[in-house]
DNA sequence: AAATGTTTCAACCGCCCTCCG
DNA sequence: TCGGAGGGCGGTTGAAACATT
């Protein structure tokens, strides 16, 4: 041992850096270059060790840096790189202009990490989490996770609890979609092994379809996937919503800007976080709550120009539209 | 308005790799 | 080939800002 660190040296300032050390960094470096870090503190002026001032250079000052929030396509494509690459947060620096490692490391950490986890994405492996299925305890709402094992279980309980668990496949879902379609050339995906573990979420009286709750004459048609572009893979979209009955299907106007998100699937999040997606040609880890016939799809137009889809398939599970339904109230 | 809890992010720490004598 | 110096990198810390009670 015994080696010494250059910031081992006593006297030597730490913290945060003033403005004034600050401006003689920046003037040294712009006059001569940095050189050897270790001798620069000296010959700029500075009682900081010269990795302090490395790094104050890199993160901070460098001319080049860019400030503010991270946009939407940066976020994407740190979360891609990152799928590949994990944490070589200088790796993933080198494809965002102006951003430092540093800065994205502190940004994965503080939104992208949580906001996976909250969609039940491991944010190592970026697969779905399976554990987050193995306990349906772990599921419940607070309330519930108070009573006993028994009282957790009551009907109500555990419905919320399945919706909770629909929720977050529904997430899941999503995420694994956004991934394919920022990367499809990666074949290699795999549906998870969770499937056969989850509950049965099938619905086979929930019908959406009910063309007579309908007082204008729609024009049907059916939206075939795009047989030419392998990168659109949405066929069609829906908000389901529930009527007073108990069935059919109505369509809220919100679905009239859904239309014209559907050029680019990724945005539609920003519009309704709880629409449907599915499609014929994209796996799902998930199974049971996709379409996979697009035949069984349809869009239709109204007289005032908006425009609803809606299906006579069952696979939705009821609970899913239920909480769809609460969402939109 | 004050106390307390939470989040953010600049800066630090220490390990590791590369270069060079 | 070895070992020390320099620098890069990822993980962690803690003060400040912000939010909640």
């Amino acid at each position: 041992m015994g080696k010494s660190l250059c910031c081992d040296e006593p006297g030597l300032k730490k913290g945060p850096w003033t403005p004034e050390e600050d401006q003689k960094l920046v003037q040294y470096i712009q006059q001569h270059g940095h050189g050897s870090w270790r001798a620069l503190p000296k010959l700029a002026g500075l009682n900081r060790c010269g990795k302090s001032c490395r790094l104050r250079w890199t993160n901070y000052l460098r001319p080049d840096i860019k400030r503010g929030n991270f946009s939407q396509e940066e976020e994407q494509t740190i979360l891609h790189l990152h799928s590949i690459l994990g944490n070589k947060w200088s790796a993933i620096a080198t494809h965002l202009d102006g951003r430092t490692d540093n800065e994205i490391k502190n940004f994965w950490n503080t939104h992208l990490k949580k906001k996976l986890i909250q969609m039940g994405i491991d944010p190592m492996t970026h697969q779905p989490r399976t554990d987050l299925f193995s306990n349906l305890q772990d599921l419940l709402p607070p309330q519930y996770q108070l009573l006993d094992q028994h009282a957790a279980t009551t009907l109500h309980g555990a419905a919320e609890a399945v919706a909770q668990l629909v929720k977050l496949q529904y997430l899941q879902q999503q995420y694994v979609l956004q991934s394919h379609l920022l990367n499809p050339s990666v074949g290699s995906y795999a549906p998870p092994p969770i499937k056969e573990n989850l509950p049965v979420l099938n619905s086979s009286h929930v019908v959406l379809e009910n063309p007579s709750s309908f007082s204008q004459p729609l024009h049907y048609g059916t939206l075939e996937p795009h047989q030419d572009d392998p990168q659109v893979r949405f066929s069609t979209f829906a908000v389901p919503e529930i009527d007073e009955m108990g069935q059919g299907s109505k369509f809220t106007p919100m679905v009239s800007s859904l239309c014209q998100a559907e050029k680019n699937p990724l945005e539609i999040d920003e519009y309704c976080p709880w629409f449907l997606q599915y499609s014929s040609n994209i796996p799902t880890p998930l199974g049971s709550t996709l379409i996979n016939n697009p035949g069984d799809a349809s869009c239709s137009t109204s007289s005032n120009g908006g425009i609803r889809s809606s299906t006579s398939s069952s696979y939705w599970p009821e609970l899913f539209l239920e909480e769809t339904k609460t969402n939109y109230d």
